[in-house]
Order: structure tokens, then sequence, then C-alpha cells
RNA sequence: GCCGGGAUGGCGGAACUGGUAGACGCGCCGGACUCAAAAUCCGGUGGGGUAAAACCCGUGUCGGUUCGACUCCGACUCCCGGCACCA
């Protein structure tokens, strides 16, 4: 680092702030000094024989809104880590770029006629205007954008390494189809049947369609995640998310027909209570099964259930609804003839989308059995008292032939074993995850490297990627599922460079999340236009350390990564099999919490606790919520109520923040009024990272109140070095306090628990305010413990304690365990487990002593008065608790 | 319905392996400074009780283990997040 320019340090700060101190100037001053000294620049000939520590961010969509207050949570966090770890002598990775492809920009473009290209390098500018406002230490030199031809070359040369694997397919699918945004969108991206984004009504069609085989990599997937730091609720949503499950396929004969029907069991044990067959309406077979008799009515049924939305579907579950086709099956185990049927609660997409029915041992079937006067045979005796339908637990096999007697685990061995043997079907697993439709009809994602030749896909050579998206007048979905590039006529008639042949370009673009597939492994190598990233430095700083982001990605965006990033490691481009080792989510930030009234339309107000569906449970007649001001409320029991008339229960709560509440919070405003490092103080002060919390205007005023006393303490009324702060050594207990803080902060920053950091902090100012001279190595400690947290206060400190470079890199504080005790301790002292009060021991006391001082207190010698004492407990240094009575 | 997380003062939260419940901050109350206000500084602040103490109650509910339970065990209530006919 360079010494301090001294335009810098003279600098003036106005005095005009008279109510704190000039955090306008020390913010610009030290963003500035920071820019211009490269003070976080990781360079790319890095001293590898240092540990490294690579910090990652989950990169933001630079959408027209500019950063919430929910951003600068998680990357506050991560940068103190980033701090601390650089104070600890780590070669550090701390980056951040931008998930810039997306449908907003290109709704945005319909609307607007602007070219996405310009509304995402407007929104990236603010972005990064506000990031830099808040003094985050991110490398800015590895900046990456999606959306950046450079960049997006890489993805598609990834998407090649996929297709030559056999890893991407085209498939014609029944897939989701928007009227409304013209386009075809993901399951994930429809909820209940209406598009996530916009909420407009979808449909299922059948379309020709790029598909990852994620399927591919299911175990993998599943396996990789033992051993991963990640948050264990994380973890179980990708294991049920991967959905694997164990049992066997069967194939049932059928009467009268050569073809089979093929169902997956978890439960084969069960089959000799297989007493009907169940085809998903979609079923291949269903055509060729129907009876002459039977058509019109299967075919009424099917049209039905493709009419039924998903949410139908779901919501008319308690009634189990389908038809007989006319055709019977054979159950292999026991040669009965048993029914098939058409049911929509069969889904086509799991499994062979065929079931046998056992209703004694499955709650559908049974349920469905029940509705259709279907036979129901036992097969596990249930316990003695048992009252329900199906019985789904352990028990003993009845009713199964061979396999009476046996136990369900044993029973499903033996059945597959015999099934095996008589060639009537298999061991098999399945899984819930789908392969991974990877197509979009839009035009702001990336070109696939696909030319068709000969209406036969093929890759676009290396020396010729990327294949850079057309600039377009017209930016609105065709309206058919062909995307809006299917617009851009001179674009895809091209010619394959191989062949000469004429060749036509992919029109599909791919997902947004194609991009943030990979993006941790370009900041390694972001300038690189020869490969994806160099094996050296890949090796150097794969896995990321700690990757911090938002739980809404806990399934698709890191799951899809991770997919990537084992096809990666299988071809040998990266050394590690896992991307990220330690995985955090920031918990959301709510709104201020609001008390709310109901009043009803005559202007009464109703209680909440009478308040149903927006209407007065007692009268029936609608009610308005009304936000009503904290004074007006009180606690009574465990409920608020209007302190007008306490008989009124009023809702307290703090809701989401959005627009249309109006209770979005806007870091600029925070930072204009208390500045960037009592904003980041605040959002680590708040709680627990991972938790879910409530902002609050008046906490953080209190940050930047904390601040202020930090720099009164400190700094005089002329900006200068206080006279306070003297060259002697710290005194015994200073040094005490000084270093049971290092110790806390250190671990807590260590552990994430940034809330519990700030704490000791603030008690270290407060102690260190109770001293009539505050020693110039404490007031260095402070500052150095403080700047991750604050960095631009406590550069400025650093600077007036009289240092010339930047604290980034000055190590960071070791405490000291011989200062952490105390030559007296006080001990609790307990009878019968109840506080009777406290005495003071020197440190060394051993136990008899401690009980001796500990008699001579008078309030426990009043409890022990005539008291038989039977034992008297010592837990060293902690607590003494006398054991009396008969 | 299933899976995961949670419930502690007026509010956000703290209490690490069972050992002083309520750190720290907000809010509120009182005092100092000021003509006054703001800011700042000092003190108080779970509920009851007392002149002050003592003492009693208190970590969602009920029960258990223990010298001792916010913490461990069993049952339950409510809240938040996710999945949801996955055979």
């Amino acid at each position: 680092m360079t010494t301090a320019d001294p335009a810098y340090r003279g600098c003036r700060l106005s005095r005009d702030d008279m109510a704190g101190y000039p955090f306008k100037e020390i913010e610009a001053k030290w963003q500035r000094y920071w820019e211009e000294n490269r003070t976080f620049r990781t360079p790319d000939d890095i001293d590898t024989s240092k540990p490294k520590y690579y910090v990652l961010d989950m990169f933001p969509y630079p959408s027209g809104e500019g950063l919430h207050v929910g951003h600068p949570e998680g990357y506050t966090a991560s940068d103190i880590v980033a701090r601390y770890k650089r104070m600890r002598g780590y070669n550090v990775l701390h980056p951040i770029g931008w998930d810039a492809f997306g449908l907003p920009a290109e709704q945005y473009a319909v609307r607007t006629g602007t070219h996405p290209k310009i509304t995402t390098e407007r929104n990236v500018a603010r972005f990064r205007t506000q990031l830099k406002s808040l003094g985050f230490s991110y490398d800015w030199e590895r900046e990456v954008n999606t959306t950046d031809p450079r960049y997006y070359r890489w993805t598609q040369w990834i998407f090649k390494l996929l297709f030559e694997r056999g890893l991407a397919y085209q498939e014609e699918l029944p897939v989701w189809w928007c009227p409304e945004l013209g386009t075809t969108l993901a399951n994930e991206e429809v909820i209940d049947g209406k598009s996530e984004v916009g909420g407009f009504p979808c449909v299922r069609r059948p379309l020709r369609q790029w598909v990852l085989k994620i399927t591919a990599y299911a175990d993998a997937l599943l396996e990789g995640l033992d051993d991963l730091d990640w948050p264990e609720s994380t973890k179980e949503m990708q294991r049920n998310w991967i959905g694997r499950s164990e049992g066997a396929e069967i194939e049932f004969d059928i009467e009268g027909h050569a073809e089979k029907l093929r169902v997956f069991t978890t439960r084969p044990d069960t089959l000799f209570g297989a007493t009907y067959m169940v085809l998903a309406p979609e079923h291949g077979l269903v055509d060729q099964l129907t009876s002459p008799e039977r058509k019109a009515e299967v075919d009424a049924y099917r049209d039905q259930a493709a009419r039924k939305s998903e949410l139908e579907r779901a919501e008319l579950q308690k009634e189990k609804t389908g038809v007989f086709v006319g055709a019977y099956a054979i159950n292999p185990a026991n040669g009965k003839r048993i029914p098939i049927y058409i049911a929509d609660y069969v889904l086509a997409s799991y499994g062979t989308g065929a079931i046998m029915a056992v209703p004694a041992q499955d709650e559908r079937d049974y349920d469905f059995a029940i509705a259709h006067g279907l036979p129901i045979v036992r097969t596990v005796e249930p316990p003695e008292g048992f009252e329900g339908g199906a019985y789904t637990g352990d028990g003993r096999i009845i009713n199964s032939g061979f396999l009476d007697g046996l136990t369900v685990a044993e029973a499903k061995a033996k059945m597959i074993e015999w099934l095996e043997a008589e060639g009537k079907g298999r061991r098999k697993v399945n899984y819930k995850l789908r392969d991974w439709l990877f197509s979009r009809q839009r035009y702001w994602g990336e070109p696939f490297p696909i030319l068709f030749v000969d209406g036969e896909p093929k890759t676009v050579p290396d020396d010729h990627l990327p294949v850079t998206l057309p600039d377009l007048e017209e930016f609105k979905p065709s309206g058919t599922p062909e995307g809006p590039l299917a617009t851009a006529r001179d674009w895809i008639e091209t010619v394959d460079p191989e062949t000469g042949k004429p060749a036509r370009r992919e029109t599909n673009t791919m997902p947004q999340w194609a991009g943030s597939c990979w993006y941790y492994l370009r900041y390694i190598d972001p300038q690189n236009d020869e490969r994806l990233v160099d094996p050296e430095k890949e090796r150097y700083w794969m896995p990321v350390d700690l990757y911090v982001g938002g739980s809404e990605h806990a399934v698709l965006h890191l799951l899809y990564a991770r997919f990537w990033h084992k096809v990666l490691y299988d071809a040998g481009v990266v050394s590690t099999p896992e991307p990220f080792k330690k995985l955090v989510h920031q918990g959301m930030i709510l709104g201020e919490l609001e008390y709310t009234t109901y009043v009803r339309d005559d202007g009464a107000f109703v209680s909440a606790a009478s308040v149903d569906g927006g209407r007065d449970t007692a009268t029936g007649r609608p009610v308005t919520p009304k936000r009503i001001a904290e004074a007006e409320v009180e606690k009574q029991g465990d409920r608020f109520v209007l302190r007008a008339d306490p008989k009124i229960v009023v809702d307290a709560r703090a809701h989401k923040m959005s627009k249309s509440r109006g209770n979005v919070v806007n870091p600029d405003e925070i930072v204009a009024k208390h500045g960037a490092d009592a904003f980041r103080l605040y959002e680590m002060f708040m709680g627990p990272l991972e938790q879910v919390k409530p902002w609050s205007t008046t906490g953080v005023e209190g940050t930047h109140r904390f601040l202020d006393r930090v720099w009164r303490l400190l700094v005089d009324e002329r900006g200068s070095l206080s006279s306070k702060v003297a060259r002697e050594e710290p005194t015994r207990d200073q040094l005490r306090v000084l270093h049971r803080t290092i110790a806390k902060v250190t671990e807590d920053i260590e552990a994430l628990r940034m809330n519990t950091a700030i704490a000791a902090l603030m008690e270290l100012t407060n102690a260190m305010y109770k001293w009539d001279r505050v020693p110039h190595e404490a007031a260095e400690k402070l500052a150095l413990l403080l700047s991750p947290f604050a960095p631009h206060i406590s550069e400025e400190l650093w600077s007036l304690l009289g240092h010339a470079e930047s604290l980034a890199y000055a190590p960071w504080p070791e405490a000291d365990p011989a200062l952490l005790k105390s030559d007296t301790l006080e001990i609790p002292v307990q009878v019968n487990g109840k506080m009777r009060g406290r005495i003071n021991v020197p440190a060394d006391a051993d136990q008899d002593t401690v009980i001796a001082i500990a008699r001579e207190d008078d309030n426990v010698k009043r409890h022990l008065e005539g008291q038989n004492v039977r034992r008297a407990i010592y837990v060293p240094g902690r607590i003494l608790n006398f054991v009396v009575g008969g």
C-alpha cells in the first residue's frame, strides 16, 4: 500500500453537522482512497504460500428498483469476514458481478422499445454506485456480467461440453406456455397454473425443447450434500427435491393384450394386496387398453383431466375420481384378474405413469377403492386397535403366500428376489427430480451455440464463439412458441463454418440460471480469453470458502450450479467435486413493526380477535384494516389492545416489505442520513444473520449514536485526536476489558455472530468512557476491531492515531489468554438451587475456601440457619450450591 | 398432511458444553447542562412486594429428569419457511 496522499489527510472535516461525526466526508474520503490505491485488488500473481479465503456473495440481478435493504445484509456479513480474513493474513478473493440476463429488462424493452442492453447498463451503473457507497471491499477489477459476450462465450462453451457429453438433448415436451408473456416457462416459474412473474394463466402444450440431463447426476448430487457445511434445511430441501426412492419395477400382463404394464412401487412387499391398477390419463397405453363400450367415458375423463389446471387437480384431492377402462391385468403374485382404471391422482411424469393400487396399505389407493367399491386386502397386520383405513406402518405380512410372517423390510427384499427370478420385475431406484428444461423463447438470454445443418443439431466451433445476440428493433415475443429471435432472419440463416453448408441458428435462448451456474469460477480469472479459468488459479482459489445468499435459492440455483460444477469436474476443468464449502442464508428483513386495528363500515373498531376474512364475525359486516401509532396501544397479557378501549385487540406484526404496503426502506436514504457505517452496523446488529427480523428506524439511530460515541471518545471538537488519548501503558483492568473484547469479537466473527460482536464493541466503548485517559494502544485496538463492521470511521481514527497507511492489512489484534482472567471471581451462591447471594473469592480459591467464605455471607447464613447441609456442589469458578434439608 | 425452523421484558435480541435469565441496543422514567429545547453526559427500567431489604412469581402450555433446566426428555398449542396425490 502506498502512503496516504496528503490530499486525503488534509481533507477538511466540516463541522456544520453538529449532531454527530462528519460521516459524509469521512466515507467519501475513504471510498476514494480505497479506489485510487486499489486497496482491495487481489492481484493475479499472488503469493500462493499464504492461505486463501474465497468469500462469495450471490450476485444481484440489477433491477430497475435499485438496491433494497435485503441486499446489504448478506453483503455486509461477507464483507466483514473478507476484511477480517485480510487482517489475519489470508489472500482474500471477494468479488461481485451482475446476473443481468432476464425477463424484466426484456419486458421493459417490449413496453418502451429501449434495448435491454441499455437498461442493463443503466441499472448496473446504479447498483455499482450504491454498493460502492456502502464501502464493500470488493475487487472491482474482477466484476463479471453474464450479458457480456466475453462472459457468455464461456457459458456457451459449457453448454457445448454438456452437449458433447450427451447431457443436453432435444425433446418434444409438454411445457408451460404462457400466452400473455408469449413464452414458455419452467415448472418452477409456474405457481398454481399462473406465471410467477405477472401471475398470468398458463397452459401446457408440447414443444421442441432443450433439456439438460441433470437426472444423470441425481445420486452424485445427493451424496455430495453430506459433507457440505450448509444449513441442514437447505440440504434437506435438495434431498427432497431429488426425491430418491428405492423399490421395484414390476410388470403386469394384460388380459387379451400383448403389451405389459410396468409400474414402480416402493412397496413390492404388498403385491399380493394389489387389487386394481391405475394409469395416468396421459399414459400411452390408454387408447389401446380402452374397450369400445368404455371409450366415450374414458375420453370424456381424459378431456376433463387435461383441462384441469394443476391448481384444480390439487384442490380436488379429497375426492378421488377415475374411470374403468374395460381391461384387466394379472397380478403376477397370485394370478388374480384386477381391473385397470385411469385417474388423475396418478401423475404421468413420475415413475412409469402407472401404479399398482394397494388400498390396504396406501391412503390414496384406499380413498379411491372406497369411492369405487374396489376390494381391499390387508397384507400387513396392523397393530391391535388400529382404526384407520390404510395401514402404512410396519408389521407382520399376511395373506401373501410365501411372504407371510415376515416384516415389511424382509418381505420387500424377498419379493424383489422372487420377481427377478421369475422375470417379472427388478430392483429400481426412482427420482422425483426431472431433467432440466433449458430453453426459453426470449430475446434477453444467451444464444445456444448450436447450428442446424440438414435439420440435425451440431455445435458451433470454439473459434466461432461467442454466438452473439443480434440487435433487434422489436422485442415483443412473437406470440408463437418461436421466440423473438425468430424474427432476426439475417442472423438465423448462416453457414456451417466446418462444411460450408447452409445452417440455421437455434432461436431459443438459455434460461437466467445459466450464467449464475458458474460465475464463481470466472471471478478467479475474469479476463482470460483462452480458457474459462486458468487451472492453476482454479486449484488455488477453489472451493468457495463462504457463500452468502438468500434461501430462495436453496434448491434451484444451488442445485443447478452443483450440477454444472460436477460436469466440469468430470471433464477435468475444475479440481473440486463441490463448488461451495460453506453456505449461509441471510434472513429476510421485514418492514417496521405495525399495529393494525379493524374499522367496521359503520365506523366502530372491531377486535382483531373477531375478524375473519375481512369481516366482523359477530355481525358479518366488512371491516377495513387501519394502521395506528404505537402510543395508542398497550400490552395486555399476550396481546396488544387499544389503550382507549382495551376490549379491542390490535394486530401487532411486521410485514414483508412491498411497494403496495408502502413499507419499503431505501438504503440510499439511510446512508444519506446516518452514513454507510451506521447502516452496515445496524444491519448486523438487528439480530442473528440467518433470522427473519423487522426493520427499525430508531435502531439505525442507535448504531449511529454508538459511532458518535466512539468518535467523541477519541476525537475532539476540532477534529484532532483527543488529548484524552495518552501515550501510556494500559492498566491491568484496562487490558482485561480490551482482551476480553478481542477474544469475543474474534470468536463471533468466525461464527458469523455479528450482532454479539457489535454488542461487545459497545461494551468496550462504554467501559472506555469511564477511563480518565485512553491509552493509545487501546484506541488502536478499538479502531482495528471496529474496522470490519464500520470501515470508514475506523480508517479515519486509525489515520488520526498516526498511521499513514490503510488499516485494511494491519494485523488483527490477538487476545492474550493470561490477560483474560481476573484476580478475584464473583461466585453466585444457591441454597437448594435458589439464588441466595454472591461472594467474591480469589481466582485460585479451592472448594473449601469458597464454601467457608459463602457461609459467612449474611443472606446465605440465614438460609443455612438450623438446616442440615447434606451436600455442597461447587463448580469451579461458576457456582456454589448448598443442598440442605432432611 | 409431510419436512425444516422458531416462541425469552413495551420492542429487536443475549445467555458457548445444564450453573447469577434479560448482555447490548431501542423505547420509557429521573437527574445534570441550557433562558428553553435539541444534542450530550450520568442513573434507573421483567412483574409483584418492601420505607429499604428480605421474599414470591417469571423464558409459549402441561408433565418429567437433575443439587440446579431458556438449555435435556415426553406430550401439546401457536407462528414462519419449504414441499405437497412422487406410488
